[in-house]
DNA sequence: ACTTCAAATGCAAGCGCTTACATTTTTAAT
DNA sequence: ATTAAAAATGTAAGCGCTTGCATTTGAAGT
């Protein structure tokens, strides 16, 4: 739709500049390749013009973009934001671009974006979890474009890969709950399909159930999408029941403060009447009141350093293995010992 | 870097189908002006080989690429991130695909990905704000890329924009603040330089003071960068003063957020002690304890008309004048009667 | 069977850029 | 001065795709 009167080419400036293309082009690429007093001039023209090159025409010739893609489930909170902050600086630090596409957690809007990135020449993706389509690692594959995977991790994986356990991590805070006498254990989840990080952060609490004598099916289990509603809600119900679970452990951060914002319209103290965890430790962990127990998780160093793995891919190093993060469990005001009933 | 081997082009789905290169372009991009046999035929080749287009080639040749770019100063936190949801689910319903980058506030690189991404063939951009060198504007212009500017408005802008009365907004709920008996009022600004919201909403408090016989000079305003640390340091060093003020109106509920967790660090009750206002109403407003007085902005409804406008722009629509959203000021707990003196 | 015309397909010219290779200019050594 | 080597620049061949125009095919009408 553009009038294609007037943006200057490559051409117009080798004209203005009294020189051929490829010196324009050198001057843009490789400046030491081109003489002082030429440089200078073609310089000019260019500013004069107002000369950007042409993507499209640049990454035919050149097949090289320095763009990455990154694709997240959502922007919608802080979870991805922080590490994705961290990402782009580092690329851009690299002299990489990064280009991010949200999928709100839908897959088949995640394989889209896949294909919108590569088709313009990402030379390499950010993926979130390790949970996807065979085809589509495939389909990867054959482009040839690399892709890392990040927030998930397993010793086992097929895929370079930066991330946590998150069963481990969980099972973890799960077992700091379970040892402060709490036995009616609610759960928030947030919805398991499709998302590896929310099953395998149920797992870690079933398997801290388990160890301790708790049949994993007496866990109370509410699973909800995303959002600090449906966490309200999640806690509104599960605190109605007849036998109210005496702790509640929430899939990650922003539905454990909708859940403390439903215990404090119930008119339950936390963690006196009901202690809450959370997983991620963003910003929201520091600032609900009383502040929120939770996982602790290194997004920052998480992003740089997968900046660094996905450069490292696409400049044609080796695929090392799962690169695996420490998280820590964060003991804050909301965890306390199990009411006596 | 890509190896050059295997990547399938448009020659290797002709010949495997046995037509021509046009035909198969033609079933990719109109189907109706190829017969059902050969389009078949031809479908299955590319499946078979697993084609992808080629971007850069296809906006070479066809000048079009169905994809927005917005430029957003930070992903770290909710406050675009609502607005930028709704933009794209409105886009992706159009056919658009969305790519965003973020400038960590600085100048300089939001130049620079304006350019990254009108080189890579954005048929339209979003941008935030509309205080920017004018010669960008001029780019702008030139490449003949439309951009529509969000998150501000006033009557007599130059471009087309979708947005709010920021200064107005801010006096509305200084009027509040006032006419709950404060006359110390504390500010504490995100940084005013590049920053057109800020700065409006500085000016609003000014305007709201004046009228009411407080010399703005009185007032104690702080400016910082954007954040929860640092807006509880400036909480601390507003309330350290001799004569702390009785208020303290936020330029946006993130530092607002910062604030209350500093007035409770340092033992004052909001509202008894000190009231504190924010700006935005993102979740976190509902969430703090006491609940955040600040001012709605339709984030979600800016978004989708945002959208809406640019894709009109972007197919060649008339420019129409700028659009104002309401806002509305949202009282809660955190904003009560001045103590008396 | 023989036009006629529309529909389907093929041909080939770019789109704007990079880069191998060829050519010219400069530098330095004899 | 003369010449070889190095440095600077130019030439032109693509990169993979779309699309105007030419050609072929097929259906319909006589």
């Amino acid at each position: 739709m553009r009038p294609s009167r007037s943006i200057p080419t490559l051409d117009d400036v080798a004209k203005k500049a009294g020189v051929s293309t490829a010196t324009v082009s050198r001057c843009l690429n490789s400046p030491e390749r081109v003489v002082q007093t030429t440089r200078k001039r073609v310089m000019k023209a260019v500013d004069a013009l107002g000369y950007t090159p042409n993507f499209g025409a640049r990454v035919m010739a050149a097949k090289r973009t320095f763009t990455i893609g990154a694709i997240i489930p959502t922007m919608e909170n802080s979870i991805f934001a922080r590490g994705l902050q961290a990402f782009q600086e580092a690329l851009h630090t690299r002299g990489y671009t990064l280009l991010v596409s949200s999928t709100a957690y839908r897959p088949e809007v995640e394989e889209e974006q896949i294909r919108a990135l590569v088709a313009r020449g990402a030379d390499g993706l950010l993926l979130i979890g390790h949970e996807r389509d065979p085809a589509l690692y495939r389909y990867l594959e054959r482009q040839a474009v690399p892709a890392l995977i990040a927030w998930a991790y397993a010793p086992d994986m097929q895929h370079p890969a930066i991330g946590f356990d998150n069963r481990a991590a969980m099972r973890l805070l799960a077992e700091e709950v379970i040892a402060r006498g709490h036995r009616r254990i609610g759960v928030i989840s947030a919805t398991v399909k499709g998302n590896d990080r929310a099953s395998e952060r149920l797992e870690g609490i079933k398997d801290a159930a388990s160890a301790h004598g708790i049949p994993p099916e007496h866990l109370c289990v509410i699973e909800t999408p995303y959002g600090i509603e449906t966490g309200a809600d999640a806690m509104t119900q599960l605190m109605q029941e007849l036998q109210p679970p005496t702790a509640v452990m929430c899939g990650n951060d922003v539905l454990a403060a909708g859940a403390l914002r439903a215990a404090r319209a119930m008119g339950l103290a936390v963690p006196e009447d009901v202690s809450v965890t959370g997983f991620d430790d963003i910003e929201l962990a520091r600032i609900v009141t009383p502040t929120l127990t939770t996982v602790h998780v290194p997004h920052r160093e998480m992003g740089t350093k997968a900046a660094i793995a996905l450069i490292g891919l696409v400049e044609g190093g080796p695929v090392g293995p799962p690169v695996e993060l420490q998280i820590s469990v964060e003991l804050r005001e909301s965890l306390g010992p199990a009411k006596s009933a």
